[in-house]
DNA sequence: CCGCATCCAACGTGATACTG
DNA sequence: CAGTATCACGTTGGATGCGG
């Protein structure tokens, strides 16, 4: 979910079509015109699939501790599955965002820790992080009053 | 995914321990501790639930270009389908990030705009968005070589 | 200790058709 | 125009058992 348009429509096998500008005004000013759409478009769609699955975010933040083996990541992470686990890492892996170690002794021992561009992942989703401990307040809020008029539209003139 | 470890706990139905420390150290020297993952952690993975679908950022950034009909939308946003747009838009309604505004006429008339807060979030995606673009190249890079690599792990001694 | 393979249930999503 | 309802499908993820 990302500024695709494409992205999807690649995946989904269809056609591919690719037009459209796209301009966004953010409120610190950003502006990302159709070179955003198309360029970031596709690839931000692609890359938030990666990491925005259920586990991907949760693990680079615990790495973010620093390194640690594939044992003390599935107790970090509570909840998840060994082979989620492996997974999630392979994934990261691919992408250049965690980097796995293994030393050949008996028995295994792998070691994982973030690359750089990992670290600095982790700073921008924190910025994210930030937004929700600034909002979640409102939309608790905001949820309590949906909820609440649920089936009685708000009609506005 | 963010942060979790009880969120999905609680969303499988199973029991609902809640323990642990969580601290994370981001390069630009931010720092989470178990405040973050209590408060942050669930709400994090929640919201991030909420936003990190296939279709919710992308109708957000639409969005951030002005208020817009329904059918606009639809079009704006390629490939969603009639339902996906209709299920997005009440979810991002329901937390207060999306306005809704009808105008009871005939035929109906339905204006789609972001809240201030919604205008926030696209700010933080934004350097997320940001990080991609710095790192796109790298992370082809990274992959190809992990593709190329397939089979043969590299051990490290 | 670390990980892969298999099976299966649940959910998200899309296609289509129908309504005020 | 702006939805709702129904169905069918693919992907995700959990459980389990085996292997180096």
């Amino acid at each position: 979910m990302f500024l695709s348009g494409t992205a999807f429509i690649v995946r989904g096998g269809t056609d591919t079509r690719q037009e459209g500008t796209f301009s966004v005004h953010g409120h610190l000013g950003v502006t990302m015109q159709s070179h955003a759409y198309t360029a970031m478009g596709c690839r931000g769609r692609e890359i938030l699939d990666r990491v925005g699955d259920k586990w991907s975010m949760y693990v680079v933040f615990t790495l973010s501790e620093g390194p640690k083996r594939f044992t003390e990541l599935k107790r970090a992470v509570e909840g998840i599955s060994q082979r989620m686990l492996t997974v999630t890492l392979r994934g990261l892996e691919r992408d250049g965002i965690v980097r796995r170690t293994m030393y050949p002794v008996m028995p295994p021992h792998v070691e994982y820790e973030l690359t750089p561009i990992g670290d600095k992942l982790v700073g921008t989703v924190s910025s994210f992080l930030g937004w929700v401990e600034d909002h979640f307040d409102e939309i608790d809020a905001a949820r309590a009053a949906y909820d609440a008029r649920e089936g009685r539209p708000e009609v506005h003139v």
